[in-house]
DNA sequence: TGTACATCAGTGAACGCGCGTTCACTGATGTAC
DNA sequence: TGTACATCAGTGAACGCGCGTTCACTGATGTAC
């Protein structure tokens, strides 16, 4: 079966999203070919068409993560006031909707303590990405007037990422909507983002 | 080889704790059973003479982290005013040695993104360890006049725990010292710790 | 006190399964003539 | 325009390795007599 010059890339696209969402929800090491393949409709055979091997697809995987990251906080934030955006970043990042999404949403929150053991390389890919994200934080933290941006970026990331990973730790309902919603309230209040604008 | 009555016991305990460090390193599918029977000197045979699976292994070195991980704080608030407890807490959670040993410290941040994958059981073992971090730490908040002890407490434990797993990712030793000083700033400032009590 | 036996933590070979990887093959369609 | 051939994404069987689990056996020492 002979397929038009883009169908190939299709495919590889398909894959590595289907990947980046099996890895959020299970880890790196809990995926496997055949299932992601599947996933597509395809056999694991024709897996090394297109990819050299499984750390060259979870790599990929990891950086689908990113960009649909990088794509959230822009519609997140994008052409609104600085201070309004952040506030329906911490709304998004912190919702009922995020941390039932496991096969969505945050790659830090989804595979923290994956990182340590996975390959430098990966390493500084989730390194640079949570860089990046910090910075996207602190400039809309400068626009509405605070004095250490990136410290305060950096904390509020923290804040972030920890309250998700706890409320998705309980399994009773009721008591981790009562996590994300402390920790929605304490980091609004403690941007001053709790005072009309 | 016969033996006295406690040193299957014994045994026991060795292999929990030698779990309990390889777990938190690697994940509880990244260990294997003749590596931590290995790591206290006996062969993968003898392992069913204690546990009746990986799982009861993994279930039992899990208790061990938390009972290590209440431990540490007790050691670090009791006998001392709350004020200079807390100080202390935050100091050793966000401390560059807390966040280079990957074999021991606080089992939440070890294994936070393994949870979702784990038996609801461990879930639970996980759920209710959090909690009781964060009850005592309201208790601490609530000794030096804080008026929303527990929302407060979840709040910084989230913070304490996301700043470890940002801290863990950087490979940057200069730049990961600084996210763990920019918390351990945060934290203190919120909690009026950081004027002398 | 001495001896035969029982115990059982620990040994190490073997089994079976899952999974990453390889490879010979397929067959629809584009291309050369 | 029609026909033979080349291409190559995808198939599915097979391989090999790691690892959890099983099991027959060992042998030092406690116990019964």
């Amino acid at each position: 079966m002979r397929y038009d010059a883009e169908h190939k890339l299709r495919t590889r696209d398909k894959v590595v999203k289907a990947a980046a969402r099996a890895i959020r929800a299970k880890g790196p090491d809990g995926i496997g070919i055949a299932e992601v393949m599947a996933d597509v409709g395809l056999t694991h055979g024709g897996f090394y068409a297109h990819f050299a091997s499984k750390d060259d697809l979870v790599a990929a995987a990891v950086g689908q993560m990113f960009e649909e990251a990088r794509a959230r906080l822009a519609a997140e934030t994008g052409r609104r006031p600085a201070a309004d955006g952040l506030r329906a970043y911490v709304d998004f990042y912190l919702s009922p909707a995020h941390r039932d999404a496991r096969r969505a949403g945050c790659p830090v929150a989804a595979l923290s303590s994956d990182l340590p053991r996975m390959t430098a390389k990966l390493r500084r890919h989730f390194a640079a990405g949570s860089q990046a994200l910090v910075e996207a934080l602190a400039a809309l933290l400068a626009d509405i007037g605070h004095a250490e941006p990136v410290a305060e970026a950096r904390s509020v990331f923290a804040e972030l990422l920890g309250a998700l990973s706890i409320a998705r730790i309980e399994s009773d309902a009721a008591r981790s909507d009562e996590i994300l919603a402390s920790s929605r309230a304490a980091i609004k209040r403690r941007l001053g983002l709790d005072r009309p604008s």
